[in-house]
DNA sequence: CGCTCATTTGAGGGGGGTCAAGTAGAGTGG
DNA sequence: CCACTCTACTTGACCCCCCTCAAATGAGCG
C-alpha cells in the first residue's frame, strides 16, 4: 500500500494558502466569485491566517464570538457539552469548510473548537466583516452560501443520527467524509481518518465500541480495509449500498460465496 | 380545566401582525433593532405577508430558493426525505423563527416545509435582501443572530438524538417547545402541541409508539398530563431532571411514597 | 351514527450499550 | 535501537431498551 497518498492537506497547499487569490480553497471558502480588487480589500482588511497544532483550541464555550474562521488545512471538530458533562462532536471541519457559527445568535460561543491535527485557519473579524461586506458586492451572498452549505451539513448530521442502525451511521459517515476529501483535492479512497474512534462515536451517536466493531466487520465484509486510522474504500458502490438501506449485508463481495 | 389557554397563537397578534412595527415578533424578528425609517423602508420592499393551510406547502424539495419565511403564527414542519423515502422532521417552527434556510448553499430546496396547523408567514424576498442588506445598517448583523438562532435549535436538535434515551428526547423536546411558547407570550406550562405524535417520532427518531408509551409514562409519574394533543407541564423540575439525567424516575413526585 | 385516522396498549425479539479484558501503536527515555 | 508506558483500539459476554408487528380503543368529522 502507497502510504504517500495518505495526505494531511493538498499537496502545495501549504505555499498557497498566504493569498485568497492563490488558495487552492478559493472557490469554497469565502472570497469565491469576487473580482480581483474585491478580493485585494478583503485580504488587506478581513483575512488573518493563525495555526492551531493538534489538541490546541481555536475557542472555547463561553468565549465571546469575534470571528469566523475557515479551515485552510488540517482537520477540527466542533465539540458541545452538555449539562451532564457529555462530550458530543457537533462536526468535523475539513479544508474550505466555516468554523465558528455557534454563538451567532449569541455572541458567545456554545461549542468548544479543537484542532484534530496540525491545522491553519483564516480567521474573519466579525465586526470588519458586516462593514467590508456592505462594500464588497456579492460578500453578502457569498457569506450565506458558505454558512448555508454549513447547514446542510448540520442537517446531513442529523439524518444520520435519526433511526439509522449503526453500520448504516458508519458508511454514510465514510462517505460523507470521502466526497469532502474529494473536494479539496484530497484521495477520495484512500483516506487517513483525523479524529479518534471516540470522536467518531460521539460524532455519530454510538458507543466507540460499535464504531469499532462496524468498521471490523466492513473490513470482513471487503467494504473496507482498516488500519488504525488509514482507511481504504475499497467499494465505494457496496459503501453506498450500506449506507443507503443497511439490509444489503449479505452476498455483497461473496464473502458467502468465496 | 381553562380551553381558553391552550392557544394557536398569541392573543391579539392577528391584528398586529400586518405591520413590523406593531408585531409582538418584533424582537425575534429580522426587523429587530432596527430604527423606524429603517423599518418602514424594510416593510415597503420586503416583507410579503402569506397564508398557509394547514398541510399546505410552503415549498417543496427541489424548489428554487426565492426567499426566507418567517413564520409569525401557527406552526410549520420542516421534512426532509431520505432515500429510502422515508421522513425525517428537521424542525418545528413556532411564531418568529425562520423557515427556509436548508437550500441556503444550492439555492434549491433539500427539505420541504408544511404547515402543521393553518398559521401564516412573512415572506422574504432574497433578491432584495441583499440589495436592501447593504442600505439598512444593522439588518446584515440581525439576519446573521436570526440564522444563528435557526442554527442553534439544529444543535440542541442533533444534542437531542445522540446517544439520550426516549424518555430524555420526549422530556427535552417538551421542555425546548415549552420554552419557546413562553417566548411568543403563549402558556409555557398548558400546551396544543400542532404536530402529530408521527411527527414528533420523526423528529426525536424514535418509533411512534415509543413516543406514546414515553408520554404515558410521564402521566403515570405525574410529570405531565396528556390528553390527545394537549399537554400539561405539571412538574416542571421533574422534567428538567427527566431531561437532564434520565436516571431521575423514581421518587419523584411520590408515585411510591403516595 | 358510522366512518376514518390518530393514538394507545400488548407481546416478543434483536441491536447496541455496558462492563471487562486483551492487543497494538505511538511517543519517550535509557 | 530497544524497552517501557500510556493511550487508542479491538474483542468478548451479557442484558436492556426500543423497534416491530398486531390489535384495540378513542377522537374527530361528515
Amino acid at each position: 500500500m502507497n502510504e504517500a497518498v495518505f495526505l494531511e492537506a493538498p499537496a502545495g497547499l501549504a505555499r498557497l494558502r498566504r493569498s485568497c487569490s492563490l488558495c487552492s480553497l478559493q472557490q469554497l471558502c469565502l472570497p469565491s466569485g469576487l473580482d480581483a480588487e474585491s478580493l485585494a480589500h478583503l485580504e488587506r482588511t478581513l483575512r488573518r491566517p493563525r495555526r492551531v497544532r493538534r489538541g490546541e483550541h481555536l475557542y472555547f464555550v463561553g468565549t465571546a464570538q469575534e470571528a469566523l474562521f475557515v479551515a485552510s488545512s488540517g482537520a477540527l471538530k466542533t465539540v458541545s457539552i452538555s449539562e451532564g458533562g457529555e462530550a458530543h462532536v457537533v462536526g468535523f471541519h475539513l479544508p474550505g469548510e466555516l468554523v465558528g457559527l455557534d454563538g451567532l445568535a449569541g455572541g458567545v460561543h456554545r461549542c468548544e473548537a479543537v484542532a484534530l491535527v496540525d491545522s491553519e485557519v483564516c480567521e474573519v473579524q466579525l465586526d470588519r466583516l458586516n462593514a467590508v461586506a456592505r462594500e464588497v458586492p456579492g460578500l453578502q451572498a457569498q457569506l450565506l452560501r458558505v454558512i448555508g452549505r454549513s447547514l446542510e451539513r448540520d442537517h446531513l448530521h442529523a439524518g444520520l443520527l435519526v433511526r439509522r442502525q449503526a453500520h448504516e451511521r458508519l458508511a454514510l459517515f465514510l462517505q460523507g467524509l470521502s466526497e469532502r476529501y474529494a473536494l479539496v483535492g484530497a484521495s477520495a479512497s484512500e483516506l487517513r481518518l483525523p479524529m479518534s474512534r471516540d470522536d467518531i462515536a460521539r460524532y455519530l451517536g454510538l458507543a466507540l465500541e460499535t464504531v469499532s466493531r462496524g468498521l471490523t466487520r466492513m473490513q470482513e465484509d471487503g467494504v473496507i480495509d482498516v488500519r488504525g486510522r488509514r482507511v481504504c474504500i475499497r467499494d465505494p458502490a457496496a459503501l453506498a449500498l450500506l449506507a443507503h438501506d443497511g439490509e444489503a449485508c449479505e452476498g455483497l463481495s461473496g464473502r458467502q460465496s468465496a
